[in-house]
DNA sequence: AGCATCATGAGGCATTTT
DNA sequence: AAAATGCCTCATGATGCT
């Protein structure tokens, strides 16, 4: 079910039971109403000018001319360029304004599933205000027409499937049609002819379900797992027995001892097995034991395919067909986001399991995150000269002052905001109230430590403890020294910026590879650039960076990456452009036009709603900044789709 | 307005104990 | 098994200063 809806848009409209699940489930619902993307929709509206009231017609993004735009990015085929010749070549303002329009509560729709026409009608009839509301609206719609066996709308998405075909046929290849027939029939059909039949009828249980009062995600999961056949009791039974034991999922893991790794690859089989084998009964029997779906968990040792210091065996895996380049991509966020936000990710992501791997193994400081890229792993090799491995190493001034009973040898992750200096003061005077003994009591001993490893405190002096200045913060990350300082960044957006960063070492020892692929250089596409840590890594990978498009919202982020460009001696071209969301397909076939396309597409999206620092909004992937992971993905598939337009 | 400083837990996994 | 404990986390908002 899965590599055609990365792939496209357009796919997703194909079924509604099987392709909407995955997206229907955990979080999205409940996210949905809550306010950021909605509140953005009505920010829209309102600068629109043109929505007096509440009227129906008066939306312009509803038009014929919008809908045609709006497919532009499923069938690709159809338009890059938009049909409207006056749209390319129209404002600014115009052109963006309607792309950032759909980019969140029209996108997270589309993604779940429901065709753009549909859920562009359905916002439209409704309202942003009430997700809940149009999402019952559009399951209603498609379960009736189902019933009514009209298959105007099916006509429609099935001929935007075709021309899907079309314009990834060299991606699918022979591999197509089974996935296809896979993403249809997931659950059930075993012929083509009662993939309309069975749906609907999952469709009416789903709609009873539901208008019951159970959840939709509950009820999807039900579906799913007691498989077509079962009767709506059943499935409320099993509703209710979920509800009952949630911490059935705690039985997921304890006989796979295998990494991660092996316990994607076995999810992973499944899917790229015959489309006939793998039936339904077997898939739902293993659910009902493991209760809850399959979820992504993370390694241990948080190790990802290899890491240079620790001999492992190396690992071979197998690419879904729609993750091949070009171009080459890579995704990096936390890997401890909350539950299904890695489930997600990757299955947008075309279905690539992530790489999750903590810096620890590669310097002085720990950073567990989340990689998810269409990368080789053999042959990689580490920067050098190799970065200090240890606190002392790196950091030899405070050996004179650590103190035995502070075991540490590596950092925790490095964080946006530093201890407070009265931190540090209450600590010194814990210290010196025992100072007479040659070692303080152990509550004293375990707060300093608690204190220590929750603030990443280092010792400078005698019962003196300090957090890390910002120019050791951009060695242990990898940076060169003072890459940050001057030019009007202010120090506590120092500690930000880099807080907000890549671990240079880390992200290079997986791009090593490309320097073989590409002896004259890349061009690189980043998206959310920051401090340029993907740039800084290929420079010192030795990659000639030819041209760089960087989109960067922070403007002290993008001087200090025009900084670095130019005190780099770089020969190639930098572009810098502010805003993810304005990024649409003409500005990057245009873009890509003028030097062939993208080698590799980097990007680290906001994690500030998914990491666990965050007391007040860590909302998950849907929060306000983190939803941007959605635009890297629009973007990623941009590129994918004109690329091989291009070919 | 910009900057620095400070206080503010929960979620989730792993490990240990009961 | 189940409960308790340990441990860690790319942060936000309020406040006061210049």
């Amino acid at each position: 079910m899965r590599p055609l809806l990365a792939g496209a848009f357009a796919a997703s409209s194909v079924s509604l039971s099987s392709v909407c699940v995955p997206f229907a489930k955990k979080g999205l619902v409940n996210h949905l109403s809550k306010d950021p993307c909605i509140s953005q929709a009505r920010e829209y509206i309102v600068m629109d000018g043109n929505a007096a009231g509440e009227g129906d017609d008066n939306v312009d993004w509803n038009t014929e001319d919008e809908l045609e735009v709006e497919n532009y990015p499923a069938s690709s085929s159809s338009s890059l360029t938009p049909p409207s010749g006056d749209a390319a070549s129209g404002s600014a303002e115009a052109s963006s304004s309607a792309g950032t329009s759909h980019s969140k509560l029209f996108y997270q729709f589309v993604g779940m599933g429901f065709s753009e026409k549909l859920v562009a009608k359905a916002i439209d009839e409704i309202g942003e205000g009430q997700p809940d509301a149009i999402l019952e609206h559009l399951l209603t719609y498609k379960v009736l027409q189902v019933l009514e066996n009209s298959p105007q709308e099916q006509d429609i998405d099935e001929s935007a499937v075709v021309k899907e075909e079309v314009v990834d046929s060299d991606h699918f290849s022979s591999d197509y049609e089974g996935s296809f027939l896979d993403d249809l029939s997931d659950e059930d059909s075993y012929s083509g002819s009662e993939e309309v039949i069975n749906p609907s009828s999952e469709d009416k249980k789903l709609l009873s379900l539901t208008a019951m009062g159970y959840p939709v995600e509950g009820a999807y999961i039900a579906i799913e797992r007691c498989g077509p056949d079962a009767s709506v009791d059943e499935l409320i039974d099993f509703i209710c027995a979920a509800q009952m034991s949630k911490e059935a999922d705690a039985l997921l893991g304890p006989e796979e001892k295998p990494r991660l790794l092996n316990d994607f690859r076995k999810q992973k089989k499944r899917k790229h097995s015959n489309c006939d084998a793998w039936s339904k009964k077997r898939r739902g029997e293993k659910k009902l034991l493991h209760g809850d779906e399959e979820q992504i968990r993370l390694p241990n040792p948080m190790i990802g395919f290899g890491v240079p210091t620790e001999s492992s065996t190396i690992v071979h895996r197998t690419l879904p067909e729609a993750a091949i380049g070009p171009p080459y991509f890579y995704y990096e966020n936390v890997a401890l986001a909350p539950k299904g936000v890695w489930d997600t990710i990757s299955r947008f992501l075309y279905d690539v399991e992530p790489e999750f791997v903590d810096s620890k193994y590669f310097c002085a400081t720990a950073r567990k995150r989340g990689y998810v890229h269409n990368l080789p792993t053999n042959n990689r090799f580490p920067l050098l000269p190799l970065p200090p491995r240890t606190i002392h190493e790196a950091l030899p001034l405070t050996r004179k002052w650590w103190p035995s009973w502070d075991t540490r040898t590596k950092l925790n992750c490095l964080q946006t905001c530093i201890g407070s200096a009265k931190l540090t003061e209450r600590i010194r005077k814990a210290l010196e109230d025992n100072d007479g003994e040659s070692e303080p009591p152990l509550r004293i001993q375990k707060y300093v430590l608690d204190e220590c490893r929750k603030w990443n405190l280092v010792w400078v002096g005698r019962n003196k403890l300090a957090p890390l200045e910002p120019d050791e913060v951009e060695m242990l990350l990898g940076f060169p020294k003072n890459h940050t300082r001057g030019g009007g960044i202010s120090r506590t957006d120092r500690y930000k910026s880099l807080g907000n960063s890549f671990q240079v070492d880390t992200v290079a020892y997986h791009l090593s590879v490309l320097k073989d692929l590409f002896p004259a250089g890349v061009n690189l596409l980043s998206l959310f650039s920051g401090i340029g840590g993907a740039e800084v890594a290929l420079h010192r990978l030795g990659i000639p960076l030819k041209n760089v498009v960087s989109v960067e919202i922070s403007e002290v982020n993008r001087n200090i990456v025009r900084s670095w460009w130019e005190q780099t001696n770089q020969k190639g071209n930098l572009i810098h452009i502010a805003d993810v969301q304005q990024l649409n397909g003409d500005r990057l076939e245009q873009l890509m036009n003028s030097f062939g396309g993208f080698d590799l597409i980097v990007g680290g999206s906001p994690c500030n709603n998914l990491a666990g620092s965050n007391r007040h909004s860590r909302d998950g992937l849907e929060g306000k900044e983190s939803s941007l992971f959605y635009d890297y993905f629009r973007i990623l598939d941009l590129v994918k789709c004109i690329m091989s337009k291009g070919h």
